[in-house]
RNA sequence: GGGCAAGUGGUGGAAUGGCAUACACGACAGACUUAAAAUCUGUUGGCCGCAAGGUCGUGAGGGUCCGACUCCCUCCUUGCCCACCA
């Protein structure tokens, strides 16, 4: 007999639906779990991705329900986005109707999965009632100098008339129309997540129970480097060119300079030098790449001399000043002190142009003395040597006092450089919220007063998705009078970047619908921090440090009192389909809601649990979707043959089964928590269950398989919901065995096996194993070297 | 170039210092059936052996240990992230 997923599972999720069985509100009498997957962008279908990540948050979510916590689990949309514009377009329809269209799709699919939201928590980053405080948080920012306006270089599409991110280059050409990408100058608004550098890279020490991975990723993102600012005086000129660098040991094999085409001392240094004109053609040939180009080209490496020399403090050497493509202006000071014996970089631009070189380390390792010889540079570590009164010193030891040294003589300082830059947000988009700045002839920048608030996007925007932001050609938006002054000013037209929307909604969620503020603090101080988030590593840098960024400055605010919004983070793997990422232009997708129909969402869940622990790469197979299925209407079959009472053998199985489900629960071990679910499930096959068992069994099962669970669980009499039934315990007295099993080893290799008393002394057992016939081959007369005893296991005799 | 993760049967995976391959898929066999499907019950790492059993075996090589898939070192392969980062 087959069960009837269609069946159930419609009629549990409009139960669920009808009772709010997922409605969470403040209990005061409860622990809380707040329990958070990354919502999604609503494309209008989900994909097996979606699938894995909100099945693993709904299993942990009713297992946290069954084990007694106040769960709150919402669900909500990333709405705005770009997508979203090109759709519009494509479909002649307007982006918001679209995403509203996909929204409703989107939620429809959640709902076939059987996941436990509390809908009525659900929230949408496209309605103003959102966007309102993402306004909001903007002036709040502007009014402490967090977010600016300044002039930058930016990567820009002729034909599109927009700016474009850099990941929407494309081998250089615009990623739509494949037009060359040009450099741009453009005024563009930044958050000042810098002013956050060192708490956002102290903090990750903090959590404990994130992935490392990512805490890596983010720390390199970040990338704190301490080095030594050093100043080099140009002849002549009486300027000062200081470079940074880690490597302060190598400072006395610095044998030339190097800045950047846009260092703003090179147009002075090459001025009336006979290499004027060919530097400013250098410069004008580097300033047409776009960075991308630029960085990503392993070519050799190009550069032009400047004419100039500077002095290099540490030994008075004159050294050429050079400039080159490999140099970039926006890390460190936009120059470098070159040393082409100990950097590899600087050894290949040495050789090519023929500049000088020494050795200033040396170990056995390295090439003695002759830096003709040298075929790359030696990075490594040794003594010094040509480096004054360091010689002899590990260059180790050299960094900290040649350092120290140059501080003291005032021509060097030692210094911290960060990798992390200022935050761009500004779009040149239409689906964004717009920035509630405006611009008045008499008084500038004007913040939107709060009480203005939302800026709504005009509904009516003409949209071809050319030409520039939409936003500028709706007069109605665009000519306002400045709030200070009423004199006719104009409001800015970029959006924000959507990362900003999600950098904050896991607040929101904890009080949707206040009127008064992001969030209410009431609702945050007793949510927050999100016990458990779970979503894809593709968002282990952005998202997340964005995130981090945002909490900070509301604990700034006094709003809240934690500094850190996640406490736990699950990075689930992808799901490959053969060996390959799942996607539309290999055209390997696996539609989930055709999956629903054939199987049913609690085999789908099942299955995508079982195939893989979570944070692995899952590869999709369909016959192991089958196999989930079988299980399923196995345990169902149950039923049919009830027992009065279970043999002791079984319920001994069973409360084993209770204690490693539940650690493997507490775990997100759901793939060995299923396999023990199915050795009890054969268990029962071998002697049959009673009632009491089964419904055990049951509500183990019931936070993967849920509807499932609950029909079975009404089938056997019970009024009501499985979910209100309790987590089973186990017995203690049940997981004492009276017998042990004994491995005995004779030189770490498997022997013999006996089988004991599990209260036998070891003197006892001593005698008994030296007594075991099946060693007689492997110990008679030899000598016991060795007697090995790890309690209740293992004996390993060595001979 | 830097960082991180992974590598175990035909396949997905289990075991994180103590019986390698739990659980499942697949395959093979048996029961039921006129037959098939479904279901139930077995067998299933390689080699030697009729068997009892032996022996090899967790990417390669070395090390620590009574004992290593697990810890350490060197290397190979694959994947991900970052990257002319000074």
């Amino acid at each position: 007999m087959h069960y009837d997923f269609k069946k159930i599972e419609k009629k549990w999720q409009n139960a669920w639906q009808k009772h709010k069985a997922a409605r969470a509100r403040i209990n005061p009498a409860k622990e809380k779990f707040y329990l958070l997957e990354m919502f999604p962008y609503p494309s209008g279908k989900i994909h097996m991705g979606h699938v894995r990540n909100y099945t693993i948050g709904d299993v942990a979510s009713r297992f946290k329900t069954l084990e007694g916590y106040n769960v709150l689990h919402p669900m909500g949309f990333d709405a705005f986005g770009q997508p979203a514009e090109n759709a519009a377009i494509k479909n002649k329809t307007k982006p918001d109707n679209w995403t509203h269209k996909c929204i409703r799709q989107m939620q429809d699919e959640l709902k076939k999965m059987g996941f436990s939201y509390d809908w009525e928590r659900e929230i949408s980053t496209c309605d103003s009632s959102y966007y309102k405080w993402n306004q909001w948080i903007f002036l709040k920012m502007f009014e402490r100098g967090l977010a600016y306006k300044k002039a930058s270089t930016v990567n820009w599409c002729p034909s599109c008339q927009t700016t474009l991110a850099n990941e929407e280059v494309i081998d250089g050409g615009c990623w739509r129309c494949h037009s060359k990408v040009e450099q741009k100058d453009l005024e563009q608004w930044y958050l000042k997540i810098t002013d956050y550098k060192e708490r956002l890279l102290e903090d990750l020490e903090q959590l404990n129970d994130w992935p490392e991975r990512v805490l890596n990723m983010q720390a390199n993102w970040i990338g704190k480097s301490q080095g030594v600012e050093i100043y080099f005086k140009v002849k002549a000129a009486g300027k000062v060119i200081p470079v940074f660098t880690t490597r302060v040991d190598t400072i006395f094999g610095a044998t030339y300079i190097v800045l950047a085409p846009e260092h703003p001392l090179v147009k002075e240094l090459i001025k009336g030098k006979s290499q004027e004109s060919g530097a400013l053609k250098f410069i004008e040939k580097v300033s047409r790449e776009s960075k991308v180009v630029r960085a990503s080209s392993d070519v050799k490496k190009e550069g032009v001399f400047t004419g100039s020399f500077a002095v290099n403090p540490v030994n008075n050497e004159e050294v050429p000043v050079w400039i080159a493509d490999y140099v970039l202006m926006e890390y460190g000071t936009g120059a470098i002190m070159a040393v082409p014996t100990h950097d590899q970089r600087d050894f290949l631009f040495a050789k090519e142009h023929g500049l000088p070189m020494r050795m200033v380390i040396q170990n056995t390792a390295a090439v003695e003395g002759n830096v003709e010889d040298l075929k790359e540079a030696f990075e490594g570590d040794g003594l010094q040597v040509n480096s004054g009164e360091f010689d002899g010193l590990p260059n180790v030891e050299a960094k900290v006092k040649i350092a120290e040294w140059m501080e003291e003589k005032g021509i060097g300082k030692i210094q911290t450089h960060w990798r992390l830059r200022d935050w761009l947000i500004s779009r040149q988009r239409y689906w964004g919220t717009p920035i509630p700045i405006i611009y008045c002839p008499e008084c500038g920048i004007v913040p939107v007063p709060h009480k203005d608030l939302p800026v709504e996007l005009p509904k009516d925007a003409p949209f071809t998705g050319e030409g520039g932001s939409p936003l500028g050609k709706v007069k109605k938006f665009v000519e306002v009078k400045c709030p200070k002054c009423r004199a006719p000013s104009r409001r800015e037209t970029d959006t924000m970047a959507t990362f900003f929307d999600s950098s904050w909604y896991f607040l929101r969620f904890c009080s949707p619908e206040f009127k008064n503020g992001p969030f209410e603090q009431k609702e945050a101080a007793y949510w927050m921090r999100v016990d458990q988030y779970i979503g894809g590593i593709e968002h282990a840098i952005l998202h997340l440090l964005y995130s981090r960024f945002f909490t900070k400055f509301f604990k700034d605010l006094g709003m809240i009192d934690f500094s850190e919004p996640f406490k736990r983070l699950l990075t689930q793997g992808m799901v490959l389909k053969e060996g390959e990422v799942m996607s539309k232009s290999r055209g390997n997708i696996v539609d989930p809601d055709i999956m629903i129909g054939k199987y049913g969402a609690d085999t789908l869940r099942l299955f995508i649990l079982f195939a893989a622990p979570p944070e692995t790469e899952l590869e999709w197979d369909d016959r192991g979707l089958e196999g989930s299925h079988k299980f399923l209407n196995r345990v169902w079959r149950i039923q049919d043959n009830l027992k009065e009472k279970a043999d002791p053998s079984l319920l001994r199985v069973l409360h084993k089964t209770i204690k490693k489900v539940s650690e493997d629960y507490r775990g997100f071990k759901f793939n060995t928590a299923i396999a023990s679910l199915m050795e009890l499930t054969n268990a029962i096959y071998q002697t049959g269950a009673d009632k009491e068992t089964f419904s055990r069994l049951i509500i183990m099962l019931s936070p993967i398989a849920p509807h499932f669970a609950e029909e079975l669980w009404k089938v056997l009499g019970n009024k009501e919901s499985i979910f209100k039934a309790g987590w089973p315990e186990a017995d203690p007295k049940m997981l004492v065995e009276d017998n042990l099993i004994i491995i005995i080893q004779v030189n770490g290799k498997v022997r013999s096996k006996i089988t004991v008393a599990a209260d036998i002394s070891e003197d006892k057992l001593k005698e008994i194993v030296l007594a075991d016939k099946g060693l007689i081959p492997w110990i008679q007369g030899k000598p016991i070297k060795k007697f090995i005893l790890v309690p209740q296991k293992l004996v390993n005799i060595v001979v």
